[in-house]
RNA sequence: GGUGCCAUAGCUCAGUUGGUAGAGCAACGGACUGAAAAUCCGUGUGUCCCUGGUUCGAUUCCAGGUGGCACCA
């Protein structure tokens, strides 16, 4: 039997956890979940992990398997879950990848380029010169050790121009030439269901659920973490917010008037990225029977002999 | 009912000595390969309340209307 990656997608707030359950109880499987933050134990309010009941219901993998202390990336999420999906396709057919994190499906997808991890300390030295001498000097070190890459990449991205450059300084080779750009086979179909709907509604729900969060805790659960606020994994909408309240920047209506803007601008850029591809088929949240439909006749067809 | 003030972008407002307008916030569009809920780039989106008048030309001046606010009855 041919086996399938469903991946439910779309931006946050729009309903795939819930409608991810359903798709999972009903080909009767389980879920991986592709959220960059949900990952991490400490983070529950804030990143709407599902609840104690939904998780009771279908198995959740990716869900609070990590600390955000652990360094992750998207190249680590990529081989754990091919190795997890190994397994489950020794128990079923079909797995539910439930998630808004583009780089991270992409990374299941697609796939990323071999290349070795970020020194720390080798970061931390160039962030330092980043912020000492600013952006040119970066960029005049790139110029040096990867022309090619200095010619194409945004060079007012600083955080590009500090990885390309930790991983020149690292292997010795040009950043470049670790970018093969090639698409990564995989023992699998993929069928990609994403989840949109009218802007103004999306928007409603994002702030409702927003409000909903804080009434929950959220400010405790930021507290919490506060110390660690330096923490990349702590760089997140719904935590740097509060940050900045403790430490008296702004108020703390205004702190929860940002987790607002700040939510509905990462969903207005999840539909940017994922629109993008054209393999995703795009459906209403409340169109689950069309969608199960939909799955089911793009399976039929990968099982037909060829 | 009377008097005064106001009506310009989604919101709060500026402005045009008459030549069809611009800030903040919000919003919108885009890029993206190991930090991705990150990082970066770009974009004013407008019946200047309505109807007349004056004028070559009115969002601007005048009159009336409508709506809002304040005060007086």
């Amino acid at each position: 039997m041919p086996k399938t990656l469903i991946i439910l997608t779309g931006p946050t707030g729009i309903g795939k956890t819930k409608l991810g359950i359903s798709l999972a109880k009903y080909f009767n499987t389980e879920i991986v979940s592709a959220d960059s933050r949900q990952i991490f134990k400490e983070l529950r309010i804030g990143t709407a992990v599902p609840s104690g009941k939904e998780l009771n219901e279908v198995k959740h993998h990716f869900i609070h398997s990590h600390s955000i202390a652990e360094n992750y990336n998207a190249s680590k999420y990529e081989a754990e879950v091919l190795a997890l999906l190994d397994e489950l396709f020794k128990k079923y057919d079909k797995a539910i990848m439930v998630g808004g994190s583009m780089l991270y499906i992409d990374a299941i997808c697609k796939g990323i380029d071999i290349m070795p991890d970020a020194d720390p300390e080798i970061r931390e030295s160039l962030k330092a010169k980043f912020k000492n001498e600013g952006i040119e000097s970066l960029r005049l070190q790139l110029k040096k050790l990867d022309p090619d890459y200095y010619n194409t990449v945004d060079l007012k991205n600083h955080t590009r121009i500090i990885h390309a450059l930790e991983i020149c300084l690292m292997t010795g080779k040009p950043y470049s030439s670790f970018r093969t750009n090639s698409k990564k086979e995989r023992p699998f179909h993929i069928i990609k269901i994403g989840l949109n709907c009218d802007r103004n509604m999306l928007h409603q729900r994002i702030n409702q659920r927003v409000d909903k969060m804080v009434e929950a805790g959220l400010e405790k659960e930021a507290k919490n973490v506060y110390h660690l606020k330096h923490l990349n994994s702590l760089n997140t909408v719904g935590y740097r917010e509060w940050f900045a309240f403790f430490d008296g920047e702004i108020s703390r209506k205004k702190a929860i008037e940002l987790i607002k803007r700040n939510s509905r601008r990462y969903a207005r850029k999840q539909i940017t990225w994922f629109t993008k591809d054209t393999d995703t088929m795009w459906f209403e949240p409340d169109q689950e029977k069309e969608i199960i439909n939909t799955i089911e006749k793009q399976i039929s067809v990968h099982e037909k002999p060829d």
